[in-house]
Order: C-alpha cells, then structure tokens, then sequence
DNA sequence: AAGTCATATCAATTTTTTTTGATGTATTAA
DNA sequence: TTAATACATCAAAAAAAATTGATATGACTT
C-alpha cells in the first residue's frame, strides 16, 4: 500500500525538477539523442545520464538504442498514465451514503 | 522563461512525495483539518505544516482558517491547473509544416 | 586489434530537502 | 489575566538528490 506511493512519487518525479522540465520540453518536439541534449541543456554527461534514467524509470520518457546512440522521446502511453494518475489523486471520493429503504 | 519552469515545478512538487501523497489521498475524502492530518499520517507536527505549505504553494490545496484550526482541502481549480500543464508538457509539439503552393 | 566515440555507472562532493526540537503567535478557556 | 491549545516558523541536524570527475562498456572506425 506504502509501496504504492512511492512507484506513484517516481512518476511524478519527472515533473518536479526544472532540469527535467527543460529536457521534455525539447523532447515536445520529437525525439533526441543524448548527444543533443547535452548540447542544448548545457549540462554536464554524466549528470544528464542521471535525469535521463529518472525520466525514463517516470515512464513519461522512451529511449531507443541505436548503435552508440540513445535516444529519447516522449511515451504516450506513460504520460497518459501519468495524466490519470493525477486525476485520481485528485478527485475528490465521495463516501456513498446508504439511503434507508 | 526559466522561471516558468520553476512555477511548474512547483506545482508538481506536490505529487513527487510519498508523505504528500499519503496526504492527499486524505483530503480527498474531505476538508480535515492539521490535528487529524498528524494523528492520521503519524508525523510530526512542524513537519506536518512543512508539507502543507508545499502542497498549498503547489495551489492543489487550499487552507482555511477557523479560530485556531487550520482546515486543508483539495483545490479544485489548482488541481485543474495541475492537470492541464501535465497535458501540455507532454503533448508533442508539432512544427506546422508549410505546404508550397 | 587498437583507437575513438557515445553513454552508463560509480564514488566523492555539493546542494537541496526533510526532520526535529525549540520558540513564537494567535485564539480559546478558565 | 493566566493557562492551554493549534499551528507556524526558525535553526540545527539528518537524509536524499544532484553534480562532478573518473572509469567502464559496447559500438563503430581504421
């Protein structure tokens, strides 16, 4: 149950660091290799490894390995999920009230 | 423009959290207010109050003052909000392509 | 086979977040 | 007016996340 919460935080984690938000921000607009990123985030390799690798455990990212390239790009059906998610942890749940017969 | 993506980040600050998460989903059966929020989530007081302040910053909570209690709910309008940004950050960007004439 | 390139992973450090205990401030109760 | 309650805030400590530099791995290139 506890275990729960902490799989429903890893999805969210992609959304909760402004490093994060810049990376999918450019993967909106299709999909990139590392090698761009680094170049477009000004950030470090090894350090955009580590968003990569928490985007993608977030589900809202997919990579594609081709030869030496990793590439990323944006996961419908993760973000759909994410979406409802959201949603649900939102709505409010109304006890049903049992009218007396 | 950064500075767009530290709001946002705020926003999902919220959801990244298993405590906060576990909070949530209390509010979600109704307004409660902090007492019953600390006997429930079995946390400490200032520590209670640290994750409110995030989850009302995050506008997916709203708080209410009565005497000297402090009422917290879901927000229903920054729940939206929450919603229709996750919608965008992760809806592909497609560049209009210009047909020639 | 040896070298290079793209990226992952690791360990150490730095930074940020969270917890804790103490103190402050209203508000209600006696 | 004194005491108690409910909560916010602060400063210090602890824990977790992020950055950095080094090393490892697996693919292409020569």
């Amino acid at each position: 149950m506890e275990n729960t919460h902490e799989k429903c935080a890893k999805v969210f984690k992609a959304f909760c660091d402004e490093k994060r938000l810049a990376i999918l921000e450019l993967l909106r607009s299709g999909e990139k290799c590392a090698c761009v990123l680094i170049d477009q985030m000004e950030i470090g390799q090894s350090s955009l490894s580590y968003h990569m690798k928490i985007l993608c455990e977030s589900g809202v990212v997919d990579s594609r390995q081709e030869g030496k390239w990793t590439h990323y790009r944006l996961s419908e059906s993760g973000s759909k999920y994410a979406s409802e998610l959201l949603q649900q942890l939102t709505t409010p749940y109304v006890e049903q009230i049992l009218e007396k017969c």
